[in-house]
DNA sequence: TTCATTTATTGAACTTGTTCAATGTTTTGA
DNA sequence: TCAAAACATTGAACAAGTTCAATAAATGAA
């Protein structure tokens, strides 16, 4: 249950054997049908999680009830709202399951406990922050220097296997475009 | 000489002196004048940096000749290519004072050093990576939802003492504008 | 002070992307 | 299996933002 996890903390630090089941007993598993919502706005984030089956996608509703979708997770993929996980407040985010799905769950205090009792867990958020970190930074960049065009070809060449599970919708909010506008493109690329 | 980065660092962690000595003693200052350079694109980032004096902008050049900002430093910020840095590998951006400026380095080296020796580090620049997380995710969520009119109302209320030491260029770099229409917009603002 | 450089403003033509409404296609669940 | 729902495409009118070129204003270095 726990393998994937396993494998995904020693691509990041090196844990004896021991330290890693420790670990990984503080996680809960649980199922998310599709459609279903592991969170919802307004809903303090209790949870850290790590997707082992299935797909997530994370987004928010602006004030014109307009989707953005903040990132995708799918299997292998470490899944939360970090702000109001981190400071306790109402989160300003969706998290549904796009297709039926698997998570193991975190709590705060169990990641709290982690951190003071196995000292190298400190470093794996560490480490784990800053690759999201620098991702974000490069979708910055992207967004501020790309076309949409770009940002879609951009997407579909970094993420070929996400792209297959996703609706042209779903893909739209991700880029930050209408769906009637991505159809528009899908059609110029297309004709080439 | 440090005061302004002891108090940066107990605003995030609690450390007893002597390690808060032991930290601080591994920067050593730099100056940088108005229009240099900090670091340019294609050199590996050898050092994170905390501003005591004056004000950069870290910001990338696209494949157009187009400058986007990432973010600003003033006094009291943190400062690197996180990418560069972590990974050893040629930064894509351009870190430039654009006031006469003193910041504080840290060597990779070092920084290894202190998170081996002193262990609430690791947990000060998980927290400090944590933080700035929650605000890329922030921006990467207004970019896409939000109207550059609005985008450029709310970074006035935001870093309000920010904007009166930029240009509109920096500022429309940032916001992902041209300036022309940046210029446009301010004369809408001004009319109501 | 002065002159060169950088920054800011403006208008006109253009490009990119949105909105709305209609139509066709696919998926899904009872 | 079949109807309903969700998804995708298209065109036309519109809005947001860019580009280019010209001019004005502010800044800075000698």
């Amino acid at each position: 249950m726990t393998e994937l996890l396993t494998k995904n903390i020693l691509n990041h630090i090196t844990l004896s054997k021991k330290e890693l089941e420790s670990f990984c007993s503080l996680f809960n598993q649980k199922e998310v049908r599709k459609k279903h919502f592991l969170m919802q706005e307004g809903e303090i984030c209790k949870f850290e999680g790590f997707v082992t089956k299935g797909l997530f996608r994370v987004y928010h509703i602006d004030s014109n009830g307009f989707e953005q979708v903040l990132y995708f997770a799918k299997e292998n993929w470490w899944i939360t709202d970090i702000d109001s996980f981190t400071n306790e407040k109402p989160s300003q985010l969706y998290i549904q399951a796009l297709e039926d799905s698997e998570v193991l769950l975190i709590s705060k205090k169990d990641k709290e406990f982690a951190y003071n009792n196995i000292p190298k867990i400190e470093k794996l958020f560490r480490v784990m922050t800053q690759k999201t970190h620098i991702a974000l930074q490069r979708r910055i960049i992207d967004n501020l220097s790309k076309t949409a065009d770009r940002r879609y070809i951009d997407f579909i060449e970094k993420y070929p296997n996400l792209f297959q599970r996703l609706t042209n919708l779903q893909i739209a909010a991700y880029l930050g475009i209408s769906h009637e506008f991505l159809s528009k493109i899908r059609r110029k690329i297309a004709s080439k």
